[in-house]
RNA sequence: AGAGAGGUGGCAGAGUGGUCGAAUGCGACGGUUUCGAAAACCGUUAUACCGGCAACGGUAUCGGGGGUUCGAAUCCCCCCCUCUCUACCA
């Protein structure tokens, strides 16, 4: 059965009501490692676990013994049409007719059938789509952000002149970004670059996009408006529908990161062996509809409803997807270090994780004038969650087909990083961009 | 946006009510042959679910959903998508 339309557009509440199998966690991993999963729930503090994989695990056996009833009838009806066929063909009217009877009541038992095995199934999906994937046994348990861990911290943070000033302010001395252009043409949280801002974002991406193929990523170029089955692949719907602006007349949405895109191009593939793992690599604006933020926290470049990223996806098979991870990590790392930016490396605890995760990093850069730590990067491993939905598998032992594991990273978000230069490079003669910038700008200093 | 054509296995492409999961070709894989390779020949070559330790068996799938029928790739209805021409346009 197909999880996703093969093609084509679809109604809103297809995936809804249609269910197919759009199963986020697999029944085996529930049926199998249940104590696993209760023990990773509950890091999230996800207070219904035990609860609904019960109520999963009976609905699995009475789907299954269901199903098993429903092919046994349709078995002797499709038998019985055969025979049916054998003896209009010789001529035999009456026996024909005789058999239609016993068709006539499989029919019915069929279709009573089918309709049980939908609801149940209908009612599984339900129950699956309410968990969130179990964090892998490194993440520590913690209901907020203060309880995610802090792994290691990189670089210096910077003594900053006397009268040193937030982002906010430098980019208006500098005239580099313009928030007030972009509200006039389309609304807060849509800023202008100018002039050096403008060519430092250019460079930023080019930086950025060389650094990842240098460290064996190809690059793609995607749109940035996916469709339906594209945002339910990836797990932004139905979730977070309310994120992402949507273009009504033709159903089509505004992607809130690259990983949207570029994981959906794998979508119902089965991925040769010899071409894995995929390194994928790509520059795109994000929109975010960043419903219901606000206050202090979002000031300057914090927050923006449209921004630039470049992002690095890797899908592997499942024994290599924690090396992979920690190799993203450390190509984010190796980013900062060449910026020169202080920073710190994060593991999130189960509270603070996304809910399609199994392990997330989030990097983030010392912002010296704000004295506070911005996020720039979060590189997370998804394992079987998003490959299960999206139908993206390879063939393993003995010729069978396995999921394979997804995962994704920031290599990098720009505003925040755009902000922390700024800030912490900031002199009286100007802002002193780091060496590596230099011939990306065509210039050295802001000023 | 207007008009038309069309959606079948990895690809191309037959198939208009019955043993069709689907001819044929290409590609891929295995074998024969060869010192090796090519060519030729032989064979294999979809996915998901259910049952089974397994061998294997069953069910579903010919864009999606519904209907007619004992039986649907084939007939009917609705929807989606793609292509071509026109219009528009970087």
């Amino acid at each position: 059965m197909s999880i996703l339309p093969s093609s084509g557009q679809t109604s809103p509440s297809f995936f809804l009501e249609n269910y197919l199998c759009p199963t986020m966690l697999q029944i085996s991993v529930l049926k199998e490692q249940t104590a696993r999963v209760l023990a990773g729930l509950a890091k999230r503090n996800f207070k219904t676990a035990e609860a609904d994989v019960q109520a999963i695990l009976v609905l699995d056996q009475r789907r299954r013994a269901l199903q098993t009833q429903h092919d046994a009838a349709q078995a002797e009806a499709n038998e019985l049409a055969r025979q049916i066929g054998g003896l209009l063909k010789a001529g035999d009217k009456a026996g024909a007719e005789a058999l239609k009877v016993r068709t006539g009541e499989l029919k019915i038992q069929v279709k009573a059938h089918a309709d049980e095995l939908a609801e149940a199934e209908k009612q599984q999906t339900q129950l699956l789509y309410k968990l969130p994937n179990v964090p892998h046994e490194s993440v520590p348990a913690g209901h907020s952000a203060d309880d995610n861990e802090v792994v290691r911290e990189g670089g210096t943070k910077p003594e900053l002149p006397a009268g040193a000033q937030p982002h906010w302010e430098l980019i208006k001395k500098y005239d580099i970004v313009d928030f007030e252009l972009g509200i006039k043409i389309t609304g807060a949280g849509f800023p202008v670059y100018k002039g050096q801002g403008a060519r430092l974002q250019r460079a930023l991406i080019n930086f950025f996009l060389d650094q990842a193929r240098d460290a064996g990523y190809t690059e793609v170029q995607v749109p940035i408006l996916v469709n339906e089955a594209s945002g339910y692949g990836t797990g932004q719907l139905p979730d977070k529908e309310g994120q992402m602006y949507h273009d009504a007349q033709d159903n089509l949405y505004l992607i809130p990161t690259s990983e949207v895109p570029i994981t959906n191009l794998y979508r119902d593939e089965i991925i040769a062996a010899d071409k894995l793992p995929v390194r994928n690599t790509a520059y795109t604006p994000c929109f975010r509809r960043e419903a219901g933020s606000w206050g202090a926290d979002v000031r300057g470049l914090n927050r923006l409803h449209q921004f630039d990223k470049v992002e690095i996806v890797q899908i592997t098979q499942p024994e290599n997807s924690y090396a992979a991870h920690a190799a993203m990590v450390a190509h984010v790392e190796n980013l900062l270090q060449l910026l020169g930016l202080p920073y710190r490396v994060l593991r999130l605890c189960g509270g603070d994780m996304g809910f399609t995760s199994a392990l997330t990093y989030d990097l983030e850069v010392w912002s010296a004038a704000q004295g506070r730590w911005l996020e720039v990067s979060s590189v997370s491993n998804f394992e079987t969650f998003q490959a299960n939905r999206l139908k993206c598998r390879y063939r393993g032992e003995g010729g069978k087909t396995q999921l394979l594991h997804t995962l994704n990273g920031s290599a990098l978000a720009l505003p925040r990083i755009v902000a922390a230069l700024l800030e912490n490079n900031q002199t009286p003669e100007g802002i002193r961009l780091p060496e590596v910038l230099h011939s990306y700008c065509g210039f050295g200093v802001i000023k």
